[in-house]
DNA sequence: GCAGTATTGGCATAACTTTTGCAAAATGTT
DNA sequence: AACATTTTGCAAAAGTTATGCCAATACTGC
């Protein structure tokens, strides 16, 4: 599974104890920049979920390059973690005003650490909750599992995909493209009108039979939304 | 300015070194509850951006709660921030397992903890979902949302992109010309009577009967404006 | 590997919603 | 008042979604 994309600035990726060799045994797939290749430009076109940024090894003022991670309209949403092996007060609150999203120091347990990253990167999805409860419907993701109302309900693969998207993101608004891309992935030949035969199945399997839906509510021109 | 709703979930909220106490200095305005309280109800009805909770003073099991908060979908958004005197591997791994967002050893200085604070509630911020806001009218782009002094509209696809076109840039006149080609698009044989149909209907839905109008002003012989 | 069952994709048509623009009425401009 | 522009009601046209059905594919138990 896609454990969200990291992107390391560090000098020294080759030592034994870098943070990328760390990460690599984890099963993430870091990417590495140093501080001689331009930051800014390649966390732009990679779009990552992360960047660590091991403070002991770039050379560059660090501070400018959080506020400008920070300002840059590509680059805000990516959660940005610093690493070092001070932490005294005045570094700390500094790091955090710059723009940082958390402050490591080092030495750190790895397992601590990967911990610590894997909730940021759920937070910054929010979809990978485990569970999810809307109404009297309740999702399990990892049983692959719905009940309604207590009772279960048994859901085809797709259906329950289908389900899990709109559910996680309760009132908005989910336009068909978007719907096969989640679902179905990104290189799929499958048109529009199967979406509305699985959404009319997973409605039928929710026991909607009259109007206004309950729980699926279609936007005209435009898609579906869990209410 | 408010800095962010805050709840903390402690036993004794009144000694001098309390969370609450410290955050009340900061100039934060947290509300407190204790273990005693029904946690989940207080937290889901008053849906703080934080919730602290102090591991020492809190009798059930942290655990539970903390998976709970993440699987309900009024709480599921707030951070949840644990603080505890231990910091073991085992405890730390166990708590961001269950769902918390971050997990902080205590004593901390003061300016860290509050300024991990500031920076978590920035970045939930961020993750909002942009809004706009006129008058009493709020246009919700993710969800495609009307709402009118709270009450939900129900507005077709064009009278959406519509109504969107002329809040986004309130007080520039938009020609008929302007307005066909921003929401039908370029290559249209759609004539300037019909944005007059739709401006119509629009101005129904935004419950526009009296003169002058209210929401959109017909800027005679050029075309329209939203004021 | 086979037969039976479940799931999936999508066509065709029905049901429904939205859009369009004419024509008449209302309003605004000079 | 004469003319231009905008507003409105209405019905036809266009577009979108729901659903029944069947074929293709995947899965299951033997």
């Amino acid at each position: 599974m896609d454990k969200g994309k990291i992107l390391i600035i560090e000098s020294h990726p080759e030592t034994p104890d870098s943070i990328s060799n760390l990460l690599d045994d984890e099963g993430f797939a870091p990417a590495t920049t140093d501080e001689n290749d331009n930051v800014l430009e390649t966390a732009a076109s990679e779009k990552p979920n992360l960047i660590l940024i091991d403070m002991e090894s770039v050379r560059a003022d660090v501070w400018e390059l959080c506020r400008n991670l920070k300002e840059d309209y590509e680059t805000r949403k990516s959660a940005v973690i610093l690493l070092s092996s001070q932490s005294d007060e005045e570094l700390v609150v500094k790091a955090f005003e710059s723009g940082a999203d958390d402050f490591v120091s080092k030495p750190i347990s790895k397992k601590k650490f990967v911990a610590r990253l894997k909730a940021i990167l759920r937070r910054m999805e929010r979809n990978e909750t485990k569970k999810i409860k809307v109404k009297d419907i309740e999702i399990d993701l990892d049983e692959h599992k719905v009940k309604k109302a207590g009772k279960p309900i048994d859901l085809t693969y797709i259906q329950f995909k289908l389900l899990y998207l709109l559910a996680s993101r309760r009132e908005n608004v989910f336009s068909r493209k978007e719907i096969l891309e989640k679902v179905w992935g990104r290189k799929v030949y499958v048109t529009n009108r199967t979406v509305d035969v699985h959404i009319k199945r997973l409605r039928e399997k929710l026991g909607e039979y009259k109007y206004p839906s309950q729980y699926i509510e279609t936007i005209h021109g435009t898609g579906y939304r869990f209410l």
